[in-house]
DNA sequence: ACCCGCTTTTGAACATGTTCAAGGTCGGCT
DNA sequence: AGCCGACCTTGAACATGTTCAAAAGCGGGT
């Protein structure tokens, strides 16, 4: 559990942020390295392959053999820029994120009721991953593993998460709700509501109606309702339950989330 | 995602229920098949020297050939007998089970407040659990594969999750909250109880620390919470989201889960 | 005793993720 | 030009889960 890293691993480290039409044309003559250019792109093209043949045959069916062909590339070679297999996943992960931000947020546009749009927020979400739903599988399996760092929760360095809680915030903050809610209770949701659409991932992998339709049906069903218990939160009778529920949160769920926002 | 089913395998069935000590004295003169109890014993071998195994070097570490050895067979025959490497692990998820639903109940005698007989059954599950966390991560992962028949949820013929579906049905009917209870709803609270027992399983394998103490901490803090929200869930002010809450639980998540209880 | 058919067992062969020592490329420095 | 060192690239070798055709028991009918 705690060895296994010190190989010639180490390398494959950051980027993954670009969506995935980077070229490096940024920064040209950067800190003190060369960068022809040259690395990234080879490191681009494996990734592009790979993510091809993972929709075209599954992450199982896909071996590490046919992406480097595919590539262009020797094996060795795609591990030297991913550590493993699994590292591989990461692109889809970033692309996701950040195509699914941006389909929610034109979505949202002029709905102000946090039912709608917490709605849209998650259905937004299932349109963005339907392609991807037949391998999501095996994905997933992957993600589960609190070891690798593909883990939605937990594991730093993940700016994926990030994306998606402000995403969060911007449903809570531009619904007629925000006004009506306790300043710290409003501070928890976005990492709430992100859990809420982890759960949804986890209901969404183990679906298997056409077009996911179960799920898309649990969300229209899911969301009144939370937006029915936060409304209720700001009565009077609640003040107990509320405040525990909040310290459940910040103390237990929250850290080991990785505390986006809080502070 | 649909193929891969109709080789060598189809063998390596049923089983599985015994705790692990089971010597096949029972029914002498079976059916129709000799049966000599040579091949549950071989079968009875294998298991028990791969969670041996498993435990002493983790589910990575242990090879199939090592398991093989060890138990002085070959490694086919280890596949004539458990279809893959995960079908291992079906054995410490049933003896697990059963440890616990014993521990717990003997624990629970005589205590009548539900949110301490809660307490009670999730701490007994940390507890049973406990020398199993090294390895519990490899063994999680395999089980968020919903492909799996290992899955927690989903995939019938698992004996072991009616087991604890039944524990969590005595732990509210022993207690002082079961008659103030909505019918309806006391006939969802062993499922939901269970689920809450696999929330706590996530936090579990993520959590690091000593004797998984946080996760000691966060089931004595959550279980009072469930129990308010329980208790307060009868009066009347609550009837419109208790409606909805649990249709939305009955229609979508016990459906999912293999509706262990529901008619 | 012998053969038949079934269950059980074997071990070599296969598939695939991963490692590693060796070599190649390239920009700059002398 | 020629060399240096860092970065890239290669492909064979390795580890391990899995398959499969063949062989070995084994019980009963003749």
């Amino acid at each position: 559990m705690e060895d296994a890293k010190n190989q010639s691993a180490a390398r494959a480290t950051g980027s993954a942020t670009e969506p995935g039409l980077g070229l490096a044309d940024e920064l040209p003559g950067g800190r003190a390295r060369p960068k022809t250019g040259k690395s990234e792109q080879t490191r681009a093209v494996i990734l592009e392959t790979a993510m091809r043949l993972f929709q075209e045959r599954g992450y199982d069916k896909t071996t590490m053999r046919a992406i480097a062909q595919e590539a262009g590339v020797s094996v060795g070679n795609a591990y030297y820029y991913f550590e493993s297999k699994e590292f591989l996943i990461q692109g889809f992960y970033d692309r996701m994120t950040h195509d699914h931000a941006e389909d929610a947020t034109v979505r949202m546009r002029g709905v102000k009721d946090f039912s709608d749009r917490l709605e849209i927020a998650l259905i937004s979400w299932l349109d963005t991953a339907a392609e991807y739903h037949e391998f999501a599988a095996q994905f997933f399996r992957t993600a589960a593993d609190p070891d690798s760092s593909l883990s939605p929760f937990s594991n730093e360095s993940h700016p994926a998460r990030a994306t998606a809680v402000a995403l969060f915030r911007e449903v809570l903050d531009g619904s007629d709700l925000a006004p009506k809610l306790d300043a710290e209770l409003a501070e928890l949701l976005p990492d709430l509501l992100w859990l809420h659409l982890m759960v949804v991932v986890l209901y969404w992998v183990f679906d298997r109606t056409p077009d996911t339709e179960r799920t898309r049906e649990f969300v229209r069903r899911s969301t009144p309702v939370a937006a029915r218990v936060l409304g209720l939160s700001r009565y009077r009778v609640f003040r107990p339950i509320v405040r525990d529920a909040k310290s459940l949160i910040q103390d237990f769920i929250l850290p080991t989330i990785g505390r986006t926002a809080v502070k």
